[in-house]
DNA sequence: TTGCGTGCAAAGGTTTTGCATGGCA
DNA sequence: TGCCATGCAAAACCTTTGCACGCAA
């Protein structure tokens, strides 16, 4: 699951504090940039994107890309890599932007199916379903 | 599907005959510009960018996204919106970067089970599965 | 001491936008 | 003629990179 960080830098232990501390919610390489701006520990936006980087290849976080232009998402897995309720997949709401978490049997039988029959190997971290949601679709 | 265009300009002409003569293959706006740059029909970037988001709108072409920073990929469809062999979805390639493009009706059962139990209905032309191809798995 | 990490600034690439001009209906 | 589309340039946007300095081990 990628590399170990050699050094143990206090920006590193800032930003995954961070990352920790917003739990299972989506934030932006600015996010954490706005988060450490004006605060005690203020941070280069290289060292923000080179150390959420090197967490992805670490497995610790995270990262879904969605429209080209819009700035990519990091999620906290936990440095163990445990998802604890399985596989978790995504689903971006076209209309309104939303971003559903779900959990579901039926759609991680489809990495299963990919691999078995067209020989893919489905990355569900990196995968995001497109569409309309419950709510968007029951407005109009 | 989207806005009609009001009006019907060369330059849409030109776009349109290009994205058919290059049939099912995915393109980018850069390969529209370099195709017109030095040719007869030069054309602004602009122009292209607005006409492949009308045709977008329009259902005529297929937008995909992927990483931000690379550029996004515009696929023919035709007129009529209609896909002869179904829904077509689309893997790409961590590794290598290959688009598998992919006729599956287990696929396309996904789309009803996401709306039928999570009420999400899923634009299969928007979504893009990522993973590791064949080749590549075989590779390492 | 070694060499990786940081920070600043600048560049990179894609896409969008302001505004005057041109062309379709 | 009226209004939309075009084209140029510049901006916006997210992200990456070069280079000198600082800090962890």
């Amino acid at each position: 699951m990628g590399e170990r960080s050699k050094y143990n830098t206090k920006q590193r232990e800032y930003i995954l504090d961070y990352l920790e501390s917003v739990g299972g919610d989506h934030i932006t390489a600015a996010d954490v940039c706005e988060h450490f701006r004006s605060g005690a520990n203020p941070m280069g936006q290289s060292t923000v994107y080179r150390q959420l980087e090197r967490l992805v290849d670490e497995g610790v976080i995270n990262k879904y890309t969605f429209d080209a232009g819009s700035p990519a998402c990091f999620e906290y897995i936990g440095k163990t890599g445990h998802v604890k309720d399985g596989v978790c997949f995504h689903c971006k709401c076209e209309s309104c932007g939303t971003l559903i978490h779900m959990h579901c049997d039926e759609l991680a039988s489809i990495g299963g199916h990919l691999y078995s029959e067209h020989g893919f190997s489905l990355d569900p971290r990196r995968t995001v379903f497109y569409g309309i949601c419950k709510a968007c679709s029951e407005k109009e």
